[in-house]
RNA sequence: GCAGAUGUGGCGGAACUGGCAGACGCACAGGACUUAAAAUCCUGCGGUUGAAUAAACCGUGCCGGUUCGAUUCCGGCCAUCUGCACCA
């Protein structure tokens, strides 16, 4: 059977338009539920069928908590600052705005189209100056709370297009764009004090609601490690300090190292006798990127450092110090005390280079490879070779050496975390202008509030400039201002705002999206709470979740919003792939762009297939014969209409199924477990299909399960029944009691493994179905002893013989 | 190298708290209807042996363990995918 989908879907679309079915306004009596799905950035390509499956997943979700008398935020904008819009702009001499807005404008019909039920009324764009500038606003206060300060940090640099790279557009070391050999360049950049929040953003986490594998991920990005920070002296003076979570191996140290891209190698060059040897060293780590640095498989390299010696501080031994990549400038001190014996890298770099190697911790030979903490920890190991410390298990000199060398005063008990400040700059034209100001007089000046938004310049010609500062760097008339101090002549900062900053907040934003006095109020955010559900990719779910979480947490610091985790469920799906396996992309022809499947089978279907797919937190691939079973299944319904009699119950023989059907559906559509949820409804349809006739009720009830998926034809067909809109009824509740079986089969086994199968009623008692039980698998007993019986009530019954 | 995830029929995937492995769908095969096709309906469909809708054995990446019973729990491997900042 084929019905009209064009003209079906068109005609509900519409009909949710006219009457603003999906408008939510805040300060509603009914509960609010906030449900949230990441905001795409609008690429050139328009919706991806990946997009289709997540907002379909919220989208379900969203019409049944409405159906529950919920007063559901279901918002939807752009993040539409971002490079490619800049790239393209460039190539094409048009300002990336324009761009955007075609972008933008083909993003939103193809949503419209898959009948989305999103509050269109509270949408914007990252890159709407009415937004930007509460973005901006929010810069200042981080920066008038001493939370963005300059900092000099390497970058990746490439010569040749005078561009500063992402690690990504690095990778291998070599420029993405034209395979220049990429170099690392000082810049001075905007930073933010993240590193600060390090372990309010591990401790917020208890009051979140994150899935486990989200969670994970935070506390591993966050990376916080417990050691020790110990001062170590340079013969004929100076001195420098070392992290270590190892300071029970203190006397194995044979050697130091230091970054070569770190501060101490500055100030110990002077007295350097291979200056030569080490200069080239440092040349060449800074042509390589981190990317390059991380692997270890490029070998130890490294070297010494000729005319310096440092002193262990325990025993007063000089050894060496080495200059070695694998230490990183920007990670703890950027200094590591090396005991090759208990650390791998450490002994690889000894090997390399030939160096002593001293075992501390008894317990392993460590002539063939390190014997690490991993190994030696909790296991009762003891020290070696430690003079007073020698014969205490590990444990107990961990806490007797780090309490000598405290009470020496050389050494403090410290949390050092893997996350880092956050760099804040980039050398964009199309992104959030950083609203400070350089004097020569007064210095750095941010702007003043009233003066916000500070506009993008309106050209659509702009070039990347020869040393790799922004673009807005060549526009003069731009850059050339006054000191909002001193009035005195003075130049804008001409970096941006990264990406990842106007999706920091935009969640917040929704719930007061047209707010000229504040970003949002007080009121509307205590109002909505805090947003309850939030979906999106798993590629998101370290970087941008924590640069959100960390943005709202200084924002509540500061009276801003009313709790300091604004984001209470997060969950992440799978990537939709092409139907070879392999993640869709244009070189390898296996794109299926939604508006021709829209066109074909209709958005129901689509919708419909998506849920179905597969697991909704893995990848799955798209086929198109499946898609054609989700198609044969929506005929099904429609027919089914052709059974239909009066009445306004449910059938007698399907009560059991239907009150089944609506509790898995109900949860399902709550754990994301979607594909569950339409095979549940096609069973249910089945059972539909096994009846002579089914009620008129049976049939609404069916509609209105599926119509949080496929609500078009759901509504259609519903309106055919003569029912009032199913987007404006309630969600149907379901009977406990009758979703439980009154009789049930139990299987019997015989040493595990199934001989029979009996019936019974529930609740049988345990005599009568042992009895029933061995009539029925009398033939496996005869000649047997029987060791043991397990009966599970209701479940299974097993007997175990010899 | 580190971190996370995944591994079940020809395919996508089900399986609650350790209790009948393969729900539901796709593909395929046979049949009904039709002049024919499409659509629809019925039947079969993990593997091996077997004439069998008899029966038996094997089977959830691999090896081992715990248990009356393991896709599920534990230990050790292997493979694939994703992210990354060698994190001391």
């Amino acid at each position: 059977m084929d019905y009209n989908h064009n003209e079906i879907e068109k005609k509900w679309q519409n009909y949710w338009d006219e009457n603003e079915t999906f408008k939510s306004n805040t300060g509603d009596k009914k509960d609010p539920y906030y449900i949230l799905v990441e905001f795409p950035y609008p690429s050139g390509s328009g919706l991806h069928v990946g997009h289709v499956r997540s907002y379909t997943a919220q989208d379900a979700l969203a019409r049944m908590k409405r159906m529950q008398g919920y007063n559901v935020l279901y918002p939807m904008g752009w993040d539409a600052f971002g490079a490619p819009a800049e790239q393209y702009a460039i190539k094409n001499h048009i300002h990336p705005k324009d761009a955007v807005k075609e972008n933008i404008k083909t993003f939103k019909g193809q949503m419209k189209n898959l009948g989305f039920s999103f509050d269109w009324s509270r949408e914007f764009s990252t890159t709407d100056p009415d937004y930007y500038k509460w973005t901006q606003w929010q810069f200042l206060q981080f920066y008038k709370h001493n939370m963005a300060y300059k900092d000099t940090i390497p970058v990746n640099w490439c010569p040749t297009c005078k561009s500063v790279l992402s690690n990504e557009d690095a990778a291998g070391g070599v420029c993405e764009r034209c395979g220049t050999t990429v170099v690392q360049k000082e810049k001075s950049q905007w930073m933010l004090r993240m590193s600060d929040y390090a372990e309010d953003l591990l401790t917020g986490l208890d009051d979140t609601n994150f899935a486990d594998r989200v969670k994970l991920g935070q506390i591993n990005w966050i990376g916080k490690s417990t050691g020790v920070e110990l001062d170590v002296n340079i013969v004929d003076g100076g001195k420098f300090s070392i992290f270590t979570t190892c300071i029970e191996t203190v006397y194995g140290i044979t050697f130091f190292v230091i970054a070569p891209d770190g501060k101490l190698i500055k100030e110990l060059m002077p007295r350097i006798k291979n200056k030569e040897e080490v200069n080239k060293y440092i040349e060449e780590t800074a042509k390589k990127s981190n990317m390059d640095r991380t692997e270890l498989n490029k070998g130890k390299t490294g070297c010494k450092l000729e005319g310096v010696m440092a002193i262990n501080p325990i025993n007063g031994k000089e050894v060496p110090i080495f200059l070695g990549d694998f230490v990183l400038g920007d990670y703890g001190t950027g200094c590591v005390m090396a005991v090759p014996s208990h650390d791998q890298r450490d002994y690889e770099y000894a090997q390399e280079h030939n160096l002593e190697m001293l075992q501390v911790i008894d317990g392993r030979d460590t002539n063939t490879c390190a014997f690490e903490k991993q190994d030696y920890l909790n296991k009762g190991c003891k020290l070696i070779n430690s003079e007073e410390f020698t014969g205490m298990t590990v444990e107990n000199a961990k806490e007797a050496i780090t309490t000598k060398l405290e009470n020496e005063g050389i050494a403090r008990r410290v949390n050092n975390y893997k996350m880092r400040d956050w760099v804040f700059s980039r050398q964009r034209f199309w992104g959030e202008p950083i609203p400070m100001v350089y004097c020569e007089k007064c210095g750095w000046q941010p702007l003043k509030e009233e003066d916000l938004p500070l506009l993008l310049p309106d050209v659509a010609e702009y070039e990347p400039t020869e040393n790799g500062e922004s673009p807005l760097a060549n526009i003069e008339n731009w850059v050339n201002t006054t000191c909002p101090h001193c009035g005195g002549k003075a130049k804008r900062e001409t970096d941006t705002m990264p990406n990842w900053a106007g999706s920091s907040w935009y969640f917040l934003r929704f719930m007061d999206p047209h707010n000229d006095k504040e970003f949002a109020s007080m009121d509307a955010m205590k109002y909505w709470n805090r947003v309850d559900w939030y979906n999106g990719g798993m590629e998101h779910t370290a970087r941008h979740l924590l640069y959100a979480r960390f943005w709202v947490q200084f924002l509540y610091n500061i009276g801003l919003v009313p709790k300091k985790e604004m984001i209470w469920t997060r969950v992440s799906h799978g990537m939709v792939l092409g139907s070879n396996n392999e993640k869709m992309s244009k070189s390898k022809g296996n794109v299926i762009n939604p508006d021709d499947i829209i066109d074909e089978y209709g958005a129901d279907t689509l919708r419909l297939y998506e849920m179905f797919m597969g697991d909704y937190t893995g990848d799955a691939p798209w086929s198109t014969d499946s898609l054609k079973g989700c198609k044969r299944f929506i005929d099904k319904v429609i027919r089914l209409k052709d059974k239909i009699i009066d009445g306004n119950n449910y059938s007698k023989d399907l009560e059991s199924i239907i009150n089944k059907t609506i509790k898995k559906v109900q949860n399902d559509l709550t754990t994301m477990a979607y594909n569950t949820a339409v095979s549940a409804l096609m069973i249910l349809a089945n059972n539909y299909d096994d009846k002579d006739n089914i009620t008129k009720e049976d049939y609404h009830l069916l509609l209105t399960l599926l119509n949080p998926i496929a609500p078009h034809i759901t509504e259609e067909l519903n309106e055919e029944l003569g029912y009032s809109p199913i987007c404006t009824s309630t969600w149907p509740i379901y009977d406990e009691s009758k979703t439980i079986d009154s009789t049930l089969k139990i299987p019997v086994q015989i040493n595990g493994k199934v001989k029979a199968v009996i019936d019974i009623s529930l609740n049988t008692d345990e005599q009568t179905i042992k009895e029933l039980a061995k009539k029925e698998v009398s033939n496996f007993l005869k000649d047997k002893t029987i060791i043991k019986e397990i009966y599970v009530k209701n479940k299974i019954y097993n007997i175990v013989v010899k």
